[in-house]
DNA sequence: ACTCTGTTATAATAATTCTATAACAAAAGA
DNA sequence: TCTTTTGTTATAGAATTATTATAACAGAGT
């Protein structure tokens, strides 16, 4: 998978890894059991410091997206706390709902944008 | 308007004083014109520096949610550049739902919480 | 044996956040 | 006119976070 850092973004690199991979992941790009490269060797790739990629890592597992290996590294694998994750939703779409409420931007606009992009992620129904 | 500020959050002090504004705006209890406290005596009535809550009016001042006048303080006064809203409001959600897609969360899911979230806002339509 | 894995420890640097004083000019009110 | 209040700016210190740099360890694979 394709990892692009951006070292002038204001955005920590520790998350725009962490988010990459999620993006992977909702893209079904990386699928459940697959394993992400060493933190060192993903490291050395993307030209940043070991310490980075772990944290970006530990993250992930934190949040139940990966489980770590001390053979195989990190592995996809999505713990699917339903209710936790609605609960989270609802804390971040709060804010950021209000601002969009306050620019003018409809109900309907929202639904539409929400449709356009969950169409690129794997999802069921 | 009332501010509640937790300093137990590790959510910066100046965001959490921008988005409650925020907040405040898209449920009307904060209207176009109306005046926000002066950053003294804001920052006195919370209990935090004036300088934090300067810069919270600065960024708010920076994302078109307030202008900021010699006499009367920090004003609300909506910028509606939609466009960029809609721009921003897609990036932001780009994660957000990437999250909530691994996490089995449907679609409808998410198109049932927007409603809800948006009932409590001003919203036009 | 050798290499690769995650993990841990320590330390230095840089950037961000928050606070603390202080001062300034513009405007309002007495 | 005098005083107060406004946002704004400057400077500086403390605390936290982000990133990098070395280094070492134990477990597992070859």
């Amino acid at each position: 998978m394709l990892i692009e850092i951006d070292f002038n973004s204001e955005e920590a690199l520790y998350l725009q890894l962490r988010n990459q991979i999620i993006m992977g992941i909702a893209t079904m790009e990386l699928r459940e059991g697959d394993s992400l490269p060493s933190v060192r060797q993903l490291a050395e790739t993307i030209g940043i410091n070991m310490h980075t990629v772990n944290k970006a890592y530990t993250v992930l597992k934190q949040e139940g997206f990966v489980k770590v290996d001390r053979r195989r590294g990190a592995v996809i694998a999505v713990n699917l706390d339903k209710m936790k994750a609605l609960e989270e939703l609802k804390q971040e779409l709060l804010v950021v709902l209000a601002k969009s409420s306050c620019k003018g931007i409809s109900r309907q606009e929202v639904h539409v944008l929400i449709d356009e992009l969950y169409s690129e992620y794997g999802s069921i129904d």
